[in-house]
RNA sequence: GGGCGAGUGGCGGAAUUGGCAUACGCGUACGCUUCAGGAGCGUAUGGAGAAAUCCUUGAGGGUUCAAAUCCCUCCUCGCCCACCA
């Protein structure tokens, strides 16, 4: 009888689904006799509930023209995986949707010029007829997808939980921009590329888009982020707790980039120095709020400060309250006047009288309004309320005005206004006590005196930080901007590196740019040493503070960077190698390198191996003596040379080490001397009897691979190569810690200079707004009413509010001409009947947020739905509480590595952010994640614009599902991906055709003669199957199975049916359709009942479950026998010397006596060992035996 | 530049607590069968050699009775990250 797949495999898909054979029990409420929790066969299942297994795989973007033979490839990995534990026992659930919201889909849309709302339901039907033709166990009844209302609704929702946990904020911030999708991207979503140049060193790179692969440029937008940061030490420390593929722990942890380092503030200062007047405010003294603490940080510093106790300050005047301050106080242009409330007014009103502009004026919870928010402070006779800001803007200097965020008393819009006003930088922040009136304000004392703030990983290195570095970008130059003395020049490098073209920046490479500050200097807060400030785009404004300490002694840019403005440089850390010996004096010694600049090759001793390998000339450092002509001396002693010419040496190194040639071990301070050999002329050497080497002239290469003792290639990656050492090692030119072990020095350092313990992370927060059509809304509503007064859901954001769960969701309106505009606004923003809506809270006109979310929301909580899609309150929760106890976490995620850092992360973030507000009761969503490997075509990747993509509905056309599951898994193990050839499918369809002939004409024999050994096969295959599919290695799997068929074939008279139903149920998971036909077949011819075929099918149109017949899927998986699994002999391997040299059949379990014995015997081992004995003998039990001769 | 991983026949790959290198499959060759289909079956198939035998897991070195596997140096390729202080 033929093999006719396509008969055979849309039957038994209709009958599967007809059958409920893959829907899981998800409650307890279900029936089936087809379910896995089993009735009869197999005594284990018998009586026991089967296990619920939630067995994922990442569901596919819809967006390409159809399913792709790389999606056929993962998830029918993942299948296989599924109907493996199907079969041991487990109630599983693998369930399949469609991840088609987001920028992916819309641009399919805009490329084929369907509207993205009518491509979905094109997509879906086609993408969920394609997956079922896979024949994968999925169930059906679950699906999801991401575009449904009924989905989005919960995706909003989530949303909105966040922001009422302020995890969902508003930042402007410059953002990474396609100019092709219109759109901002996530850092994440810009991948940097090499630009090609001849000379490769050369690292020049640039961004493009992930998804058009366009080169990405800077723009300045107001954005919504998820504080994903806040999750950052939970995210890397439940790492170490997961079973995953160890390259994506690995990527993870990298993406967190968790440093261990501290804060050190560096004090600015100016030519001339300030002086300050402080103005108290309404209802205060010299002594209320902050202010002695000021004063006192401020002297502390060196500074005048005068604080004039403001005249009638319960019941104030203003008029009268200037002046007094301007006849207390003098001004002049050195001045800092800083006003706390009403004393930022008073301080407004001096300024419009003054001759002469002050340096610097600080405005603390200032306002120019006489409303308030707790009440109406202040009559008319305060003051009128009106100023000169001509005057103002004339004198103010450098304005600072402070907004506290959570001021009870000053309305949020008045800092505002007071820059509209009078110019000047705003600086909200949340104050220690509202309206500011702690008893210190760090904060403020920042804003009187500017200090550069920086995050350093070696606070070891201080004392070698020779210059500052800010970042482009930090907002600290537009502070000093007035005392800046080179100002045209650096706001030309800071526009050129700000709106820095993609064009520009690859002529430029990674070849360090910048300028100096003029006119400003910063201190040094360890030795208190004045070093030069600069600007340079190497310095990241997003990392850290934005700006950093520069060592350029131990650290590389540093050192690329000082080198080229010639910085000074200097040396803190001195190497240390080797374990120091606690009762030896430390021997001054060098190292000398002495190169023969003719050829380039350097002169070494070889000492051979036990005497210490390969080494330049050593030597100890004798009394009177300098290194250099220490140095020289040895030279001459150990090699006669003598005209050499010394160049440069290193600083002290100290090193631990023994000395062979003197069997001794020492402690040493050695320097490394590079010297140049100027002539050939060599005297006697008086060598010792130990000094035995060789003199040898090698090249830098041959150096790096033979000179191992650490002091020596220290020396000469320092004196050669030119490097840097970076590493730890004992502190110098470091005051009072000099000699300290620079770890210990580290936190020491630290405290000394005030600073402060501190971990950062590499993680930024998750930037969601998309200026796209194709999302889920973002459901904000923003109140300018609301904003203005102040209020707002959450205090630091006025004017915002959340749209209330019983309005979600807010739907996506049909756009017709849904194109982005590129103008920084979704399409929505044109959409009036979208935006205009009411406020939540007044009930006043209000708009909508306009941008959509990010893609990757949508697919970081799907796993979380997936099991309540079609539950009976799927319309009032997110997910049924029951059922998400029952199936979550995911028992096994298989997906592409390309996801192994942003979807994985974003999830892990969200199912942390559940479990704190208690919708949930696990910390981590994927217990087990393997990444499947890359299917490649022909070497290359797979990609529409190759026009490579192989579709898989031809395939399974041409040789059926059966056959393209099994030779795409046989292609390579899972893990690693394989390489899609039409080649060699062949070879799966002649094995399936193999089955299909012994399965459909084979007699089985009842009581073989010889089944041991068939038995065995059977037995050693089951082990060897179950094991690999448990790792994924479904190719080794394949070829046991074709090796076990091989043995039935050879042995056709010793087969029983038994054992081939036990074939067929290891093949089942690889190719369930024939397995099940054939299942099917036997089942029947067993009991005689050949109508039994006509039932199952009036069955399923009168769709009765009464059926007899249960599926191969739901069987019991074989069990091995391990002492049926071993065979009876093995192949004795003989070798003589290590070289096989014959080989005999034995019984397994022999000893070594029996095993020489028969080694012995052998008529070939006989010809080679004429003495018939052996010096010595390996046995390795049940493998071979080694005779040495 | 950093991190991770990999280099084995003509090809995909197997063998990793060190123990017969090249399982399984493709391809190829020859033969059989068949009115012929790109089918089926059988035999052979790492290289050199008439043979004994020798050589062979990217290159070189080391450890070991024994190395694809462990160690060192280098080369090549792939993936990820990339001025993260």
């Amino acid at each position: 009888m033929k093999y006719d797949f396509k008969k055979i495999e849309s039957k038994w898909q209709k009958v599967w689904q007809n059958e409920g054979v893959y829907e899981p029990n998800l409650k307890e409420d279900k029936n089936s006799t087809l379910r896995p929790v089993r009735p009869a066969q197999g005594k284990r299942a018998q009586g026991k509930k089967a296990s619920p297994f939630y067995n994922l795989m990442m569901f596919p973007y819809p967006s390409a023209e159809g399913l792709h033979v790389g999606n056929a490839y993962a998830f029918v990995g993942s299948d296989i995986y599924g109907r493996f534990r199907r079969m041991n026992c487990n109630d599983v659930f693998e369930p399949i949707g469609l991840d088609g919201f987001g920028i992916h889909s819309e641009n399919y849309a805009l490329k084929i010029g369907v509207h993205p709302a009518k491509q979905a339901k094109i997509s879906e039907k086609r993408f969920y007829k394609q997956l079922a033709s896979l024949g994968n166990g999925f169930s059906w009844d679950e699906k999801l997808e991401t575009y449904d209302p009924a989905y989005y609704k919960w995706t909003q929702w989530i949303f909105t939980q966040l922001f009422k946990k302020g995890l969902a904020y508003r930042k402007k911030q410059p953002v990474n921009w396609c100019p092709s999708c219109k759109t901002v991207l996530a850092d994440e979503q810009v991948i940097q590329k090499r630009q090609e140049t001849r000379d490769k060193r050369q690292g020049i790179t640039f961004g493009v888009c992930e998804r058009c692969d366009t080169k990405v440029i800077k723009k300045e937008l107001e954005q919504w982020f998820f504080k994903i940061t806040d999750y950052a030490e939970k995210l890397l420390k439940n790492i170490d707790g997961l079973d995953w593929s160890e390259k994506v722990k690995v990527a993870q942890r990298n993406w967190l980039g968790k440093s261990e380092g501290a804060e050190i503030d560096f004090e600015i200062k100016t030519k001339e120095k300030p002086n300050f007047v402080l103005l108290h405010g309404y209802n205060g003294s010299p002594k209320g709020n902050f202010r002695p603490w000021l004063k006192k940080e401020l002297e502390k510093k060196g500074y005048k400060v005068s604080v004039p106790a403001l005249p009638n300050s319960k019941n104030p005047k203003v008029a009268e309250q200037v002046e007094y301050v301007l006849k207390h106080a003098k001004f002049d242009k050195n001045t800092v006047l800083l006003g706390h409330s009403l004393g930022a007014i008073v301080a407004l009103k001096v300024l419009e009288k003054l001759k002469q502009p002050v340096w610097r004026s600080v405005l603390v919870a200032g306002f120019v309004e006489n409303k308030f928010l707790d009440h109406d402070r202040f009559d008319e006779n305060t003051f009128d309320w009106k100023f000169n800001a001509k005057r103002i803007r004339a004198n103010v200097g450098d304005l600072h005005i402070l907004r506290d965020t959570t001021d009870e008393v000053v309305p949020p819009d008045q800092a505002k206004k007071l820059q509209n006003l009078f110019g000047g930088a705003v600086a909200e922040f949340a104050a220690q006590e509202p309206h500011m009136c702690g008893k210190q304000e760090p904060e403020v004392l920042r804003s009187c005196v500017d200090s550069i703030r920086v995050f350093t990983t070696r606070p070891d290195t201080l004392f070698g930080a020779t210059y500052m570095v800010l970042s482009p970008e930090n907002p600290l130059i537009q502070n000093l901007e007035s005392r800046i003395q080179n100002l045209v020049e650096v706001k030309k490098y800071i526009k050129k590196a700000k709106a820095k073209s993609e064009e520009e920046k690859i002529a430029e490479g990674q070849v360090k740019t910048g300028v100096e500050l003029k006119g400003i200097k910063a201190i040094n807060p360890a030795n208190g040493k004045e070093i030069p400030i600069w600007i340079a785009d190497y310095v990241l404004t997003g990392y850290g503070t934005g700006a950093i300490m520069a060592v350029p002694a131990h650290d590389e840019r540093d050192f690329e960077f000082a080198k080229k403005y010639r910085l000074p440089i200097i040396n803190v850390i001195e190497p240390e190698t080797g374990k120091s010996l606690p009762n030896e004096e430390y021997r001054r010694s060098i190292v000398a390198i002495v190169e023969d600049v003719k050829t380039g090759k350097f002169l070494t001793l070889n000492w051979g191996q036990k005497l210490g390998g390969t080494l330049f000339i050593g030597g100890g450092i004798e009394n009177g003596e300098d290194e250099i002509k220490a140095a020289i001396r040895e030279i001459k002693e150990e090699t006669g040379y003598i005209d050499v010419k010394f160049v440069a040496k290193t600083e002290r190194m100290h090193h631990h080490y023994f000395a062979f040639s003197k069997n001794v071990g020492r402690n040493i301070n050695a320097v490394g001397l590079h010297f140049h050999l100027s002539g050939d002329k060599k005297e006697d050497t008086k060598l010792q009897e130990y000094e035995k080497f060789e003199i040898e002239w090698l090249t830098k290469e041959e150096i790096l691979q033979k000179v191992e003792d650490e002091n020596h290639i220290l020396s000469f990656r320092r004196l050669i190569l030119g490097e840097i050492y970076i590493g730890s090692g004992k502190m110098a030119n470091s005051g009072k810690f000099n000699g300290l072990d620079s770890e210990t020095a580290k936190w020491e350092i630290t405290k000394f200079v005030g600073g402060k313990r501190k971990t950062q992370f590499r993680l930024r927060d998750w930037l969601i707004s998309r200026q796209r059509y194709w999302g889920a809304p973002i459901p904000m509503v923003y109140c300018e009413k609301c904003a203005a007064s102040g209020k707002g859901e959450r205090k630091e954001m006025p004017g915002w509010y959340s749209v209330p769960e019983n309005k979600l969701p807010v739907k996506l309106p049909f756009v017709k001409d849904f194109r982005p505009k590129g103008t920084g606004k979704s399409p929505l923003a044109t959409v009036k009947s979208f935006y205009e809506t009411k406020c939540p809270k007044c009930g006043g006109k209000a708009r909508r947020e306009t941008d959509v979310s990010d893609t990757f929301l949508d697919s970081a909580w799907y796993f979380l739905r997936y099991p309540s899609t079609r539950s009976a309150r799927s319309g009032q929760v997110p997910w049924d509480k029951e059922i998400t106890k029952k199936w979550l976490p995911v028992n096994m995620y298989i997906g592409g590595a390309e996801h192994s850092v942003l979807h994985l992360l974003y999830s892990r973030f969200l199912t942390m952010f559940f479990k704190d507000i208690k919708l949930t009761n696990f910390d981590e969503p994927f217990t087990k994640f393997r990444a499947h490997g890359l299917l490649i075509k022909e070497g290359a990747k797979m990609s529409k614009s190759k026009g490579n993509v192989v579709n898989p509905d031809k395939y399974i056309k041409n040789f059926g599902a059966d056959t393209l599951r099994m030779y795409l898994m046989f292609l390579a193990p899972f893990e690693q991906g394989g390489d899609f050839r039409d080649a060699g499918i062949l070879g799966i369809k002649r094995f399936l055709e193999r089955v299909w002939k012994m399965g459909t004409q084979a007699t089985f024999a009842e009581h073989p003669a010889n089944n041991r050994k068939i038995k065995q096969a059977l037995h050693a295959t089951i082990k060897k199957v179950t094991e690999d599919i448990g790792e994924l290695r479904y190719n080794t799997a394949i070829s046991a199975l074709m090796i076990l068929l091989n043995e039935f074939e050879a042995n056709p008279g010793n087969v029983t049916k038994d054992d081939f139903e036990n074939f067929l149920k290891l093949l089942a998971p690889f190719a369930p359709h024939i397995t099940e036909e054939l299942w099917y077949r036997t089942q029947i011819n067993a009991d005689g009942h050949a109508d039994k075929r006509r039932y199952i099918s009036e069955n399923l149109r009168s769709n009765q479950r009464k059926s007899a017949f249960r599926s191969i899927h739901l069987e019991k998986w074989p069990e091995y026998d391990k002492n049926l699994a071993k065979s009876e002999t093995f192949t004795l391997v003989i070798q003589v010397n290590g070289k096989v040299r014959d080989s005999v059949e034995a019984p397994s379990g022999i000893g070594k006596e029996e095993a020489e014995k028969l080694a012995l015997n052998s008529e070939k081992v006989k010809n080679i060992i004429k003495s018939g004995t052996a010096k010595k003998t390996i046995y390795v039990p049940g493998r071979l035996i080694n005779l040495v001769v």
